[in-house]
This record gives structure tokens, C-alpha cells and sequence, in this order.
DNA sequence: CATTATTCCTACTGTATTGGTGGTATATTA
DNA sequence: TAATATACCACCAATACAGTAGGAATAATG
């Protein structure tokens, strides 16, 4: 069950941004010595949170990585699907012709259940509540 | 966010034992023959079962492993914390001392719904509930 | 135009986990 | 004692993970 590194990293990632979002771009050099991760490392992940349409980024000197979309508008779930391939349990929850008795197995209505529930969680939460939140404690507390 | 084959397996063998409640020991050979798991495989994960209370075993002839206790009292929650090891989405959730800025980290609360979430969901169910689930389609439905 | 800052791309590596196999020891029963 | 079945232990191949490395492409700046 356990949840891959970059994926707790990407998140960290993703809310930096949204902290600084409206004041351009924020580097990738930044965010890693802000965050204590590896730049390079950090270089894929965001790379994964890019190819989601979760940030834009922006080349050449004074480039960096800005949010593609105001931090309200973007949930949780979309930042752990950009970095997990797919928020999903098992395979045949998602595809049913992986397994001829689907349809009617028990133990994937358990995974289902599970995996609807992890969802629902993340889509109730955005980008934005998680700077409200942070900013209650007025630093940078969202380190894991 | 992918379980492991073995809990996935772990969880139809629990399943399996659950339905044969109250008629004597059931084999791993069985098992594995009606769930088309390696019945070598199965032996590992039944033993973690064993390890986690779930499942007794009986050695020799005529042996092989019944429920430790009656299906209603088996939480599906049990048996994923025995299969999984834990049920943890990061290890900073149930180990604050790991991260220094824990205490009010916001990725950690985030990773702290999710869990609890999944555990609710868990903790819902019992093996009775699957048996009774599985009966309805009077046959072995709960293959993955 | 040269320099600098930055992203982008690709490949490599060590380690751990996963999924699975094989063999032997041990206990129980008939 | 022979047959059955679990228990235990060691091994193996494939994959994923976490991180490193080097350089190419691109954009801004002086």
C-alpha cells in the first residue's frame, strides 16, 4: 500500500507551486533545496506532473515551472494519477476483461470499495486548500 | 497505490477458508487448484495468515488450515495488515518521529485521510459479508 | 553574438521487492 | 511404517524504485 517516494515528492512539488503561484516561474534548483530532494530526481517527477497537465513549464534563463491552472482548480486526485500512472488498487477494477469472472467477483468489489473510497478523498481536496492550510502554520510544513 | 499479488491472493484463500467454515481443515492444494495460484506460492502467503492470526494450521494427514476464529469476526482490515504488513500509505503516518515537521506537515494529513479512508472501508467488511456476497452468485466469483 | 540559466532527454546503476520454485524436515494419521 | 500434509529454508529471475550522470536544446541577458 505503501506510496511511492515520488509521489509524496511530486505532491511537495505541486504545493510549492501553488504557494507561489501568480509570481512566475519557480525552478526546479529551488524547489529541490527548498523540499531537501534531489534536483535531478525532482527533474522526472515534474516531468511526470508536465505530462498531466499539472504544470507548464517555461525554458531559458529565468524559466522555471508555474501551475497550469489556479491551484482551486486542481485536485489531488489528478496530482496522484499524473505520478502513479493510475489511482487504482488492482487491474481488473479499471478493466473488467482482464479476468472472465469480474463481473461478479467479491474480492474486486472489495478493491473497488477501496479505491473509490482513496478517490473520493483525494478529489474532495485541491492544490489550493492545502496552501490554506499551510499557511496557518505561516511555513514551509508540508515537508515529509 | 497497486496491491501486491499476494494480498490479492491472501484475500481469495481467506475467502476460500471463510466458505469452508465449519467443515474441517481445507489444503493449500485446494486452494491453489480452485484459485489457479502456485500452490508453492500460496504457502507463503497463507503463512503470513497464520502469522497474523487469521488462520490456524493443522499438520500432517488429513490436515491443512482452518479460520482461527468464525468468518464475523474476521475483519477484511486483519487481513490486509497481515498480508501487507501494515496498512500505511507513508511511513510518517503512523511513525512521527520520523519527520521532524510531522506534527503539521499538510502532505502528511493528506496521506493520513487516505489511509484512514481505506481502513474504514476495510474494517466495514467482514469475511462473513464476502461468503454471504458470494453466495448469491452460488459459485467460486470471487476470482481476480 | 557569447554567456548563462534553465528545461529536456536518455541512459545507467545499485538496491529492494515481487512472484515464484525446489528441497527437506517434521508432525499426524491410518 | 507408509502416506499425507504442513513447516521451514534457501534460492532465483524479473521488475520497479530511487537516484545519478551527461549532454543537448532553448531562451534571456549583457
Amino acid at each position: 500500500m505503501k506510496l511511492a517516494t515520488r509521489t509524496r515528492y511530486g505532491l511537495r512539488a505541486a504545493i510549492e507551486l501553488a504557494k507561489n503561484y501568480g509570481n512566475g516561474p519557480l525552478q526546479i534548483k529551488l524547489i529541490g533545496k527548498n523540499q531537501g530532494i534531489s534536483v535531478k530526481y525532482l527533474e522526472q517527477i515534474i516531468a511526470m506532473l508536465k505530462n498531466g497537465g499539472i504544470v507548464r513549464s517555461l525554458r531559458g534563463a529565468r524559466g522555471g515551472y508555474v501551475l497550469a491552472r489556479e491551484p482551486e482548480k486542481i485536485g489531488l486526485d489528478e496530482i496522484v494519477l499524473a505520478l502513479e500512472g493510475s489511482i487504482s488498487t488492482v487491474e481488473c477494477v479499471e478493466n473488467e476483461s482482464l479476468c472472465a469472472r469480474a463481473a461478479d467477483c467479491v474480492a474486486r468489489q472489495v478493491w473497488t470499495k477501496v479505491q473509490d473510497a482513496m478517490i473520493d478523498v483525494l478529489k474532495s481536496m485541491t492544490l489550493k486548500d492545502m496552501v490554506d492550510k499551510a499557511q496557518n502554520h505561516n511555513k514551509l510544513t508540508y515537508q515529509i
